[in-house]
DNA sequence: GAGGCGATTGGCT
DNA sequence: GCCAATCGCCTCG
């Protein structure tokens, strides 16, 4: 980890951008680690909240690069996505728990390192992402997001849980870490 | 206004 | 593997 990733850096093509993020590290609070995990979810595609035009909810997709967009799922969970070009967003699916761990296990309830940030709903419990953050700015405070000073091997595969846009492969994982939601296929 | 369905997770069979 | 929890949005009437 190094230099805070600069506001340019998400005004690209998202895919570029979700492909980029694994490796960077996230830090809220000063708690969580490196990204492992991300999906790409385009202004045109059929998979993404923002393809039938904005909404209270999606508000923040149309909003400024560089920002958060943080939404409930299934009513329950919440999920971080870094938002890109207008309609367009990176969703934050798993990072490699590395700060804070204290705090991870005491908002988990759970002491399991493998399980603490496996799942945009899991790491976003372990980081206390909420609606409060949703809009919010990734490099002020209290988000610090920082490029990876070190090679990532990035395996591209399908995204998950979706229904339409199945088979494009815009989810991206660190080759061969312990800490993603579920394995490559 | 009612009904259905998610970019999920945890618990039980 | 199945299912409930629970809220915002879409579709239909």
């Amino acid at each position: 980890m190094s230099d805070p990733l600069p506001p340019a850096f998400f005004n690209r093509d998202v895919v570029t951008v979700a492909r980029a993020l694994v490796g960077a590290t996230l830090l809220i609070d000063g708690v969580g680690g490196a990204i492992v995990e991300t999906e790409a979810y385009a202004a045109d595609d059929p998979a993404a909240h923002s393809f039938r035009g904005p909404t209270p909810r999606n508000a923040a997709m149309f909003g400024p690069p560089g920002h958060a967009y943080v939404y409930r799922s299934y009513g329950l969970h919440w999920c971080l996505n870094v938002v890109c070009r207008p309609g367009s967003a990176v969703l934050i699916r798993a990072i490699e728990p590395q700060f804070g761990l204290d705090r991870m296990v005491a908002r988990r309830g759970l002491a399991e390192p493998r399980l603490l940030c496996a799942g945009p709903g899991r790491l976003c419990q372990a980081l206390g992402v909420d609606k409060a953050l949703d809009g919010a700015p990734l490099d002020r405070p209290p988000f610090r997001l920082l490029a990876a000073d070190y090679p990532v091997d990035v395996h591209a595969g399908p995204r998950i849980g979706i229904s339409v846009g199945v088979e494009t492969p815009w989810r991206f994982c660190r080759t061969g870490s312990r800490f993603l939601s579920k394995p490559p296929r």
